[in-house]
RNA sequence: GGGGCCGUAUUCUAGCGGUCGAAGAUCCGGGCUUUGGGAGCCCGUCGUCGUUGGUUCGAAUCCAACCGGCCUCGCCA
């Protein structure tokens, strides 16, 4: 019987078999440590997981295991069958809301004020920035039409891809002075994107969840701080708070953001080699506020043009790339303040014994929740094996589980085990909320550390379009010499992302260590060193 | 947007022109028994065979289009 089972669950495995021979690894790779002696050799002859785990190894093959990963962690439901549309499950939520409410927080000690934006731009307001409009042009939802009958609207209303053109034409009224700047807003919102690439749930959505942060200023220079604030706070949350490790690139003028002056954009390198864009921050200059008539009177009686910046870090993104980046074989890995349940208790149940473990069980809720203020969860279920549960919770990337049984309530202690690293410990309750503080304060601190590569060691230098081809290939970062970020060297950089199978994300905006004396494309002198790797 | 693969119950799979009034496992519900790393037995429930149209005496099965999913290549948070 167990060995039918196990036939069925290998076959469980290849949920991606359909899609590709990859799909066929997992098996192979599945653990056979679990005391499940039945070989069930006919068949396949490879033992392997429950359905609920995870199949494949997530450095065999990222894609699957990032697909399994959100359906059995319950990040996301799929199903509901729009394109690039999903179903945030709870979970998810629950880290989302208070990644939120960290970097909203931040945002506010850096001036910013809440604000909430209409869903809807009339299209008018839409196509007063002509870059702009051309950018976006492709990827916009238009409601045309409304009511019973079916009534075309005078005038159609986009589904806000971003919200400059919202946000500006009320900055018009709303900014009068130079005694009104700066002017700080952000708002957390959903927007739009009728996206033609393939969708993948928090990565790339038709449908996602951001921050947009604009801001006007008197000066040039007074935007260009703020951009460098913007960075600042990026890699505060992002890099320190989730455990991301990115960099910034000053994108080339052909990738910038349709009507910014300049685009500065992080990205994070994902296990697949593929690097994927996190917050980015554009210097609009005055692109916008002509077009918006967004003007202040200076102290001296004259009418000037604003100074615009726009930041935008995506939420749902950046909760993608966590997960993408901190999870293991064994499922999710969160921060310890992003843990929806930072410590599970799991009572172990023996015959006539219920209800001493309870109780033990109750008591140390208690103390956990009082002590370290900490989201503390009792999985009382009597339905399911102690075993089937920290399987479960390792999966949904609880940081601690307290394990209490009654060989422990006798002993009056406790089993803590830490998801990462995965160890376990007999702790005496009256030891218990000092070791468990000390586990909170160090935890997110050590996955920090753990995924700080810096960028350094995965980036190759290269002389030659053929060397840098070579170095993406082997899922790392090319860093070649370009003549120019500027237009001038767009056809140069064309001819290096046919080359190499990259796209050139731009030039490092901290400091440059490597140094060039052409272009790998045309071999002109004193160019520019750019990094070239492939994207999501 | 281009190319490739795919769509049967919650999920995974079988069926590949008539024997399908669609099979098995899982899930779910009930009962018993269990719980220190993914338990076992018994009973029960669950299907617009993705949708629409076509071919055929007859379609889950063949064809087309559409919708969705996965992989892969050129443009973005």
């Amino acid at each position: 019987m167990s060995q039918k089972k196990g036939t069925k669950k290998a076959e469980g495995g290849d949920a991606g078999a359909k899609k590709a021979p990859a799909g066929q690894k997992p098996s192979k790779g599945a653990k056979a440590d679990v005391k499940r002696e039945k070989p069930a050799p006919a068949e396949g002859g490879q033992k392997a997981k429950p359905m609920s785990a995870i199949t494949v190894k997530k450095s065999e093959d990222f894609s699957d295991y990032f697909t399994q990963l959100v359906e059995k962690a319950e990040l996301a439901d799929i199903r509901y069958g729009v394109k690039g549309f999903v179903c945030y499950m709870p979970w998810a939520v629950m880290t989302i809301k208070k990644m939120y409410a960290k970097y909203e927080q931040l945002l506010e000690a850096n001036g910013h004020l809440p604000l909430i934006m209409p869903t809807v731009i009339p299209k008018s307001f839409f196509e007063k920035e002509s870059d702009h409009v051309k950018g976006f042009a492709p990827e916009v939802f238009w409601v045309t039409e409304a009511g019973g009958n079916h009534e075309k609207l005078e005038e159609p209303l986009a589904l806000r891809p971003t919200s400059e053109t919202a946000l500006y034409s009320m900055y018009s009224m709303w900014i009068r002075s130079y005694q009104d700047l700066p002017f700080k807003r952000y708002q957390s919102c959903q927007v739009f994107r009728y996206e033609g690439r393939s969708t993948r749930p928090f990565f790339r959505a038709r449908e996602f969840h951001w921050i947009e942060a604009h801001d006007v200023f008197a000066t040039l220079e007074d935007a260009r701080n703020q951009v460098l604030q913007d960075m600042d706070m990026s890699y505060k949350m992002v890099r320190d708070e989730f455990c991301i490790p990115i960099i910034f690139f000053q994108r080339p003028e052909w990738d910038k953001f349709a009507g910014a002056i300049h685009t500065y954009a992080a990205d994070a390198l994902l296990e697949s080699g593929k690097v994927i864009q996190l917050p980015s921050t554009h210097l609009l200059g005055q692109n916008f506020s002509g077009p918006f008539n967004v003007r202040y009177v200076t102290k001296d009686g004259k009418d000037e043009l604003g100074y615009i910046t726009c930041y935008g870090p995506a939420i749902s993104r950046i909760y993608g790339a966590m997960v993408a980046v901190l999870g293991d074989d064994q499922g999710l890995v969160l921060p310890w303040d992003l843990a929806p349940v930072q410590v599970v208790i799991v009572p172990i149940y023996f015959k006539g014994q219920a209800e001493a473990v309870d109780k033990a069980c109750k008591e140390v809720e208690a103390e956990v929740k009082a002590k370290l203020d900490a989201a503390v969860k009792v999985d009382d279920r009597d339905y399911i094996t102690a075993g089937e549960k920290f399987n479960e919770w390792e999966m949904r990337g609880v940081p601690v589980r307290i394990e209490i049984g009654p060989k422990d309530v006798e002993k009056g202690q406790v089993v803590v085990v830490t998801r990462v690293p995965r160890k376990k410990e007999f702790v005496p309750r009256a030891g218990l909320a000092g070791a468990l503080e000390g586990i909170a304060k160090s935890y997110t601190q050590n996955l920090r550390d753990l995924h700080l590569l810096k960028f350094d060691s995965l980036v190759q230098r290269c002389d030659y379009i053929e060397d840098a081809k070579e170095a993406i290939d082997g899922n790392k970062i090319a860093c070649v010499g370009l003549c120019s970020i500027d237009m001038s060297g767009y056809s140069c950089a064309e001819k290096v992302e046919k080359g190499t199978g990259g796209v050139i994300r731009g030039r490092r905006v901290d400091d440059e260590p490597n140094k060039f004396d052409r272009c790998v494309a045309c071999g002109a002198p004193n160019p520019v060193a750019v990094y070239v790797a492939r994207s999501y």
